[in-house]
DNA sequence: CTGTTAGCGCATTCAC
DNA sequence: GTGAATGCGCTAACAG
């Protein structure tokens, strides 16, 4: 069916040992017969077999990424990132293809995804998003990457803690989220307006971002003498999905527990566009009312109305990081752990309290 | 270094062609001896060599899906679509990887990925979102698209026109949006409350779906002996880039050429978010003093403020379908051509003109 | 039902 | 510099 080297070759005249010599270019060929396969080549628009070429030189073209959902914008500006970067051609071991797997957050179909990955012989993994805690399911996903380290696939973590102790010898490179001080930051604005109720949509309860962001949370209200546990503190919280009507349904029920709140900070910006639809149905203002905050700020979080008082996290610089070193174009940071830094975005959606409110 | 076939069907007892058998399952093998190999390859953590299995079997688990760039929403929820619908293992043919290529939109790259994913002989082949207009690059796409159909591989569009006459022999499916109709609708809503001067925030010039949208808004306008072409029409009209930026800039551009506009259509909502803040920043209210409408309802449209005016494409659904056609597991539509319904979604940013303004 | 035998298309020793 | 031979790991006839 389709032109293979042979036929190729054939047509050049030469050997088909010649022409995988002149397509990949790391042996010696002269000048002339070069000429002559390079045209059979284009004659018969011979194009090369990835399988074949993968099979025999123990290579693969492929890089996967593991997201939640590539649909959530979050997700999906770390993947067009890595994806952009691994495929520059020009760039050494470029032209690489991205594998984008929706995980969900799914454990299991975490599990599932990475022995598919194996399966292919991707040359790397970039796993995206905050981990689920356990340890079952950490050893269950360790002993994979083990595994795929073990045959020569580059492993990446983006937005996502490094591995426990058990599971430091594996080679892989980190690029964390300093989620814990930019939610620690949001806390200290909010509580520096003079705010002292403040309702908290946390995330999905068994993930490691959810608990870091929590931890920021909790950490500057003791800085400031606040209960930070206990049930006065519990009452304020509320976990739920990361998405819209999960923000809108855990703000009602935070007003509901507690109707002289001031203040929510939702988990993500996307959770938060639900809080502030509840609020304002409560019949509400934002930020008179009550101030709202999210966390990524995601592209559209300067466009709402008011403009969402969020934390920054450079999510296009750290997806083209892990791309490149997935890549291994760029060299791993110390420890094989980078931090990227959050930048708290003080907008319209906070401001103090209403006088004799706090 | 990893463990084969053979390493399974020597610690099984069996030969290696049992093994491929009952890995596979399409060929009776006796239970007992099933259950050896099973065991065996759980206890070796068997994993196949895809690469392997594809030169043997000429079959291959990607699919591959182009896309504008992933971490635009509208592309991001197609290839989420996708990659769900294609990953499913329980379905026939199932757990396929999507490759996710960012085409920027650019012809060279869309050609590029397509030969890229030839050398991986992809199962399949989903090219989202609208086209760039003209004779060689349809024509080089049409000849890519011929040999992949060729050598076996679906193609699926999705969001953009069938293939044009030469080209119409390679048997390839089309999931398209009405891009016409809805801004048809949307144009005629805008009409039926008085508004006639009204600005358009086009596409990038030369795309399919700029076109479309365009020809809608305009036959809109003759419907109502409005003029439809000629200079009083393109002076309402501004060209940019699917991004917020190009749409605050036309805004600004649009005012400038006519103070007295009532309404701005966008070529999305992206773009519709930049000509809000344009007019906001120029101290005029939505819908007010102008209103403003976009086209794709993305999920981020129903929280902005006022609530945006636009026309909605059910992206999952169609992106969902392109999958399951991209898999051969749905029947193609006649003559290989879906046009997918679209939906005016009339919210807050659009109301009558002020009195004495139209 | 199961083992044997050939390739799939290419990279890569080893000779020349 | 170039060709011939071997094998990557697996599937698919072909026998039995």
């Amino acid at each position: 069916m389709a032109v293979t080297l042979a036929d190729v070759a054939a047509r050049a005249g030469v050997s088909s040992a010649t022409v995988s010599r002149v397509l990949n270019g790391n042996y010696p060929v002269a000048g002339s017969t070069r000429e002559r396969v390079q045209r059979a080549v284009e004659d018969l628009d011979y194009v090369v077999n990835g399988q074949a070429r993968g099979l025999a030189a123990a290579t693969s073209d492929l890089v996967g990424v593991l997201v939640n959902d590539v649909a959530d914008p979050f997700f999906g500006l770390i993947a067009s990132a890595v994806q952009a970067e691994i495929s520059d051609p020009s760039a050494p071991g470029g032209g690489k293809l991205a594998v984008v797997c929706n995980t969900g957050g799914s454990p299991e179909a975490e599990l599932t995804y990475l022995t598919l990955l194996e399966r292919q012989r991707a040359a790397g993994v970039v796993i995206t998003g905050g981990a689920v805690e356990g340890a079952e399911h950490s050893a269950a996903v360790a002993a994979r990457l083990a595994r795929l380290a073990e045959s020569g696939t580059r492993i990446v973590l983006c937005g996502r803690p490094p591995l426990e102790q058990p599971a430091m010898e594996i080679p892989v490179t980190t690029v964390a989220f300093d989620n814990r001080g930019g939610a620690r930051r949001l806390t200290e604005h909010l509580l520096s307006l003079g705010h002292r109720r403040i309702g908290y949509v946390a995330g999905p309860a068994d993930r490691t971002t959810t608990r870091h962001r929590l931890e920021g949370h909790r950490a500057a209200l003791a800085d400031h003498a606040l209960p930070s546990t206990g049930p006065a503190v519990d009452r304020l919280t509320v976990h739920g999905p990361y998405d819209r009507s999960s923000g809108y349904d855990a703000a009602l029920e935070l007003l509901r527990r507690e109707p002289a709140l001031t203040a929510v900070i939702a988990a993500n910006d996307t959770v938060a566009l639900g809080v502030c639809a509840a609020v304002r149905d409560q019949g509400l203002s934002i930020p008179d009312d009550v101030s709202v905050a999210g966390f990524d700020d995601l592209p559209f979080s300067v466009d709402t109305a008011p403009a969402l008082t969020t934390v920054r996290i450079p999510l296009q610089e750290a997806g083209a990081r892990a791309g490149r070193l997935v890549m291994g174009r760029q060299a791993p940071p110390p420890g094989g752990l980078a931090t990227i830094r959050t930048e708290l975005m003080v907008r319209a959606s906070t401001a103090r309290p209403r006088a004799g409110s706090a």
